[in-house]
This record gives C-alpha cells, sequence and structure tokens, in this order.
DNA sequence: CATGAATGAGCGTTCATTCAT
DNA sequence: AATGAATGAACGCTCATTCAT
C-alpha cells in the first residue's frame, strides 16, 4: 500500500478514472504553483485551475495536502529524470557524465519550464524536506566518489562538492526560469565548465 | 533611517523602550523565522516567542508585518556584514579576497546560526524578493569582473559564475545549519578551494 | 444573474441549499442592520442572529462584505419595489402617480419595516454609494420633467425638487420608523399633499 | 458640570491651555470627519491630523468618543447658528424667515463646507441620535405652528411639514457637498419657493 | 465515485481605551 | 498637564479538512 492513499477513495489499485482523476489534479497543481507560487497555493486554487467545483474532490482523492504535494513532486521528478537521463547515458566517462548532468538540467528549464518551477518552488517552501533532496545528494556524491575511485576526479570532499554542485544548479534554475531572455544552453555550459574544472585532478 | 515607521509609536525619533521593543521583537522574530521558517511565522507566534500579551503590541511597534520582516533583514544583513566585512578586508588580491568571503560565510553559520537561517529564509520566501539578493549579486560580477581585468581570473562568463557561487554558499549554509555536526571550516575551505580552481586563470 | 459570486460555493448554477443559506443569510443581515445600523452589522453579529457557527459560513456563501450587503440591497429593494410600483401603476396622471409614490413609501414603512431601514441605513453609511440612489434621483427628475411638459408641474427647478422630495422621503420614513405610535398612512397624505402644493402649475 | 468633562482633565473651569488642545482637537476631528466620512474617523487619524504623538493625549482631554463628538457637533452646529441666526433675524414675518432659513442654509454649505459635512455625517452615522436632531424639530414645529396661528401658514400637520422641510434640506445640502459646481443661491432659492408654496394658506 | 456544505482555527490589522510615569 | 506604551476584543477573510448524502 502506497503511503499516500486517499483515505476514503480506492485503498489498493486505482480505477481508470481515479488515476485520471489525480493525475489532472496533480496537472492543475503544477500549474498553479509554478504560476502563483507555493506560499499562494491553495486548495481552492487548485480547484479552480483543474476546473472542479470543489476542494472536496481534491480531499476526496488525496489524504491530505502533503499526499497532494508528494505526488507532484513524483510526477515532476519523473519528468526532470527522463530528460536529463538519456543524456547522461548518452555520454562516456564521470567527467563527461557530469557535464551532462549541467548541461541537460539548464536545458529542461526551458524545455518544461513549469515542473521545474514547480520542484524549486517546493523544494524551498514545503514544510518537511522532500525525500528526493537527499536522494538527489546521495546520487552525486556516490557519482563523485566513483570518479575520485577511478582516478577522474581530484581529491576534493565530494559532500562538500555534491553541495556546492547542487546548489550552483538549483540557483542558475531559477535565474533562468525568471530571466527568460537568457541563454539557458550557454549558462548550462558555463557551469559544466566550471565544475569540469573545479572537479580536475591536479 | 529606514522608511517605515510605526504607525501610532514615535514618528521620528525613538524612545528607549520604543527601540527596545523594537529589538526583542525583532529577536523573537528571528528565533521563530530560525526554528519554524518563515511560512509558519506569523504574529501570534512571534508574540508568544517576546512574551507578549497579544499581536496588537507588534502591530503597534510595527506598521505591518513587511515592515518586521524589514527589520529583521536589516539586522541580520548587519549582524553578516560585520561578520563577513573585516574577514575580506584582512584578506589581499582577488583571489584572496573571494576565498575569505566563502570561508567566512560558513563561519558565520556557526557563529549566528539563527540570523542566518532568518536570511536564509526570508530571502526564498519572502512576497517581495529583498534588494539584498540583487546587491549581493552585483558584488559578486563586480569582483570577477575586477579579477578578471586584473588577470587574475580565468575567462568565465561572469554571471554565470556569480550566480554558481551564490547558489554554492546558500545551499552549504543550510545543509549546515541542518547538520550541526559537520565541521562549518572545512566545508568552508573546501568550498573555497572548488571556486579558487574553477575560476584560476588557464 | 448577479455578478458576484460564493468564492468557494457553485459558480454557476445555485443549488436549493445553496439559494436557501443564501437567503437565511441576508434575511439575518437585514435584521441585523435594522436592529443595529450599518456601522454596527459584523459577520459576527450576523452568523449569530442566523444561528451559525461561525463567520466562515458567510464567507463561503459570499464573496466578501460587499457581496453581502448587495444582495440585501437586491432584496430589500425588489420588496419595495413590489410594494410601490403597482399602487404607481394603478393612479392616473403624473400627479396622482406621485402621490401614489409618496403614499405607498410610507405605507411601505409599516408593511417591512426591516427592509425599508436596513435599505436606509445601506444607502446612507455604505462606502460605495448603491446604484439605487442615483436610480431614483434619474425616476424623480424624469417624471417630474415628463409632467411638467405635460403641463401638470409648475416650472420648478427639476433637480432642486427631485433632491427635496427624496430628502423628505428619507427623512419621513426613518421618522416613522424610530416612532411606531405614528400614523403612517397620514403622514403619508401630508407628505403627499405638501409636495402637490409645492408642484402645482401656478 | 458639563456632561461631557474630561476624566482626568480639569472638572470644573477649563484652564487657558487645557480649552486650547481641546479647541485644537475638535478641529482636527471635524477636518478629519469631513475629509473621510464618520466611519473612517479614528482616534488614530485625528491625532495624525491634530499633529499630536499619541492617541492618549485626546482620551486624556475627552471622556471618550462620544465626548469629543459632542463637542465637534457643538461648534459646528455653534458655526451654522451664527450664519443663520442673523439671516432669519433680518427677515421680517414667518413665511420670509422660513425663506431665509432655507436660504441661508444653503449659503452655509459654501461658506463652511467642512463644519457642515462633519455635522451631516455625525447626524447620520452616529451610533446615538444627537440632540440637536430633536432640537431642530422642535424649533421648526414651532416657528410653523406660530405661523399656523397668525394665518400666515396653511392647515398641514406641522410634524409632517417639519419632518419634509429638514429631509429635504439634509439631502440639498448633502447633494451641493458633493457637487461644488451646483450653484447654492440658486437650489436655496428654489428649496424656498417649493416650501413657501408647501405652506401658502389656501 | 463525487459533491456541496460546513467547520473552526488562524491570519494581519484596527480600534478606543487605560495607565504608570 | 501630558505622554508613550500597552491592552485585548473585534474586524473581514482564508485555509485545509470533514462528512452526510
Amino acid at each position: 500500500m502506497p503511503a499516500n492513499a486517499a483515505p476514503r477513495g480506492p485503498q489498493k489499485g486505482r480505477t481508470f478514472t481515479e488515476s485520471a482523476r489525480r493525475a489532472q489534479i496533480v496537472a492543475a497543481a503544477i500549474a498553479v504553483i509554478a504560476e502563483h507560487g507555493y506560499a499562494a497555493t491553495s486548495f481552492t486554487r487548485i480547484a479552480k485551475q483543474a476546473g472542479l467545483s470543489s476542494t472536496g474532490m481534491i480531499s476526496y482523492h488525496f489524504a491530505n495536502k502533503d499526499d497532494l504535494i508528494g505526488e507532484v513532486l513524483t510526477e515532476a521528478t519523473r519528468v526532470a529524470y527522463e530528460f536529463i537521463f538519456p543524456r547522461m547515458a548518452a555520454a562516456t566517462g564521470h567527467r563527461a557524465k557530469l557535464r551532462a548532468r549541467l548541461e541537460s538540467n539548464m536545458e529542461l528549464v526551458r524545455a518544461h519550464p513549469g515542473h521545474v518551477r514547480a520542484l524549486m518552488e517546493i523544494a524551498r517552501n514545503a514544510p518537511t524536506t522532500p525525500d528526493f533532496v537527499d536522494e538527489r545528494f546521495g546520487l552525486f556524491t556516490g557519482h563523485l566518489r566513483a570518479g575520485q575511485d577511478a582516478g577522474k576526479f581530484g581529491p576534493f570532499n565530494a559532500d562538500a562538492m555534491a553541495v556546492a554542485i547542487i546548489g550552483a544548479i538549483d540557483a542558475m534554475v531559477i535565474g533562468l526560469v525568471f530571466h527568460p531572455e537568457v541563454d539557458a544552453a550557454e549558462f548550462g555550459r558555463e557551469l559544466a565548465d566550471t565544475f569540469d574544472r573545479a572537479t580536475r585532478p591536479s
């Protein structure tokens, strides 16, 4: 049983309509968060965006606000993963993969601005730190340490470097979101260059 | 002198008690923001933290919530500035100053955790982006370009680098705040090393 | 259909219970305004009068205070119109119609004291002057000018006369409301006589 | 001892400064009421208008809000009386005096708009009906009955006529206040003509 | 499966008034 | 004679959540 099950909705399997409704609500939530920010996102606004007549509908399909936000996070993360993963997979070697990670992340901002904005908003404002934050940290430290073991990266503290990279990614993502005129690909390359130099073996 | 004055309190000069009360409320607000986050910070909570009997008290001393938050920002910024500035001033050269900036910022987290956390919370969640965000960006790009002109930094895009540095600083600050067991000085040095390599002339 | 809809209640059509609740709240509001005056009318008092547990209930059914007051105005105006209109329609000629208007208005005070008092209170105290105030002025000046053109009224300034008539009506209405012992029909006739003489052609 | 004495201020006689302060506050209150309306008139606004640093000052000199409003009423009534009385006194006969009363009242609107506006605002919005309302009613019925006894007025119901006249006056005053472009003298003559015809003996 | 209705705590803010100094 | 500080109730309004139907 998933942790985020609706209390009165179907407990185990979801029917087709049930899933469709949830998806519809999640999409509306992403749109609202992207447009108005996390703080200004209420069930009322989401219901309006989704064309629902009452907020009761949302509470019926999601156990509570955290449940809905979790689902939004899952969906947005999925979209991001599906964009970034193949680009990383196509690159060879630890250094190239890191570069692919950073560059594709910046391209993602232009490809799916709503999902990215929602992801950022939730990561920064949600009361409980979502799991994907730690997950992402683990992925980066793993990659960095593996590269160090392979002699491709220098002898830096991998935890500190992971934090720096993640922070830089997020800050640049936000910058790009709020400045649509900036060349995302160029800034992506700059970011990749920056950490390419920073992680280079001496 | 701030433009925002208390609605019924003394308009021009502040009496001793007035200033003391304001300081007390600002301190309480910092504590609440640091502990519960910006979104969960209400006049009710601040009043309770400050030992005041009602929220009317706060409204008496501050024109509105923005006024109070502005004062919190001023105070927290002041503390941060007074900590970081002398350490930067003591360093010589563009590279050393950048290093001093990064290292002292991490030390600041341990010296004034509440102020730092409050600063982060407000910067990320406040409805109106506070001035110091843009200010900080301008300071970094200025420093980086000056260093480039002096031949001390490489030919990177200064805007992109500034975003990366600021993002890395903030992410690490938050990481340190939530992980008191981490050696802030060490992480500060790692961060400084990271951007020392990243900005090195080729 | 009114432009102002409840924020979370049904947007387009109203269900039966919805309409019933709105009517109940409007009735309670009329009662409160009539008894305590516009300035002392709060959601809290209206909720108490209506037997509702909280003011949130009112906000659920009405977008805001203006929306509720607007509905009260609509209802009270409707009652007044339905009382006065047939009596005017039954009269023949400009002079007789004016008399019917004045007399029936005074009878209305005894038939629907609450609605009349509420109407007066809102007209005088509401932040935004309701449309019906200007509307009434227009109706009177129109009637007076038409009568002058037909040679039934004298050559007075129709605007000034309309103001005088409306002011006299309202003052007498209030007087009757606060003095239930007064014979409304007699005062209505006196008022009609007064303006019959005042508007007579020389 | 006057009914409206300050609780801690001088009980019997007023010192010079005391009286000056009261007058200053009353003047400020008139200005505020005239500009913002009764409902939007608070001690805070009055204090600001008067250049006082706190509302405590007002509470010190006046027992409560009613006390202050009463004083405002007294002052505004005095001004109105001093304007209207000599003009009535200069007229001879009941009919001429009535005409002088109505015409001078309209001229008063242009001569002392602030005082008139304050008077109207208080009369309509104050929680307790001020004495001067009944007083004015008494003056009118007295004059009308005296004129009837002298055979100068017709056999109308004096109470009803007084109500009509007072209502017409107030409505026209308000109209003039909100429409500065209207010729007050002309409308005053029209109003006088209206009630001259209405009160004429048959 | 879905809904409309209701709930009640909480929000920031304003207010007239009190009172020690 | 005056003041700055404090009070606490009340305001309109929003919110996530509940629940009978």
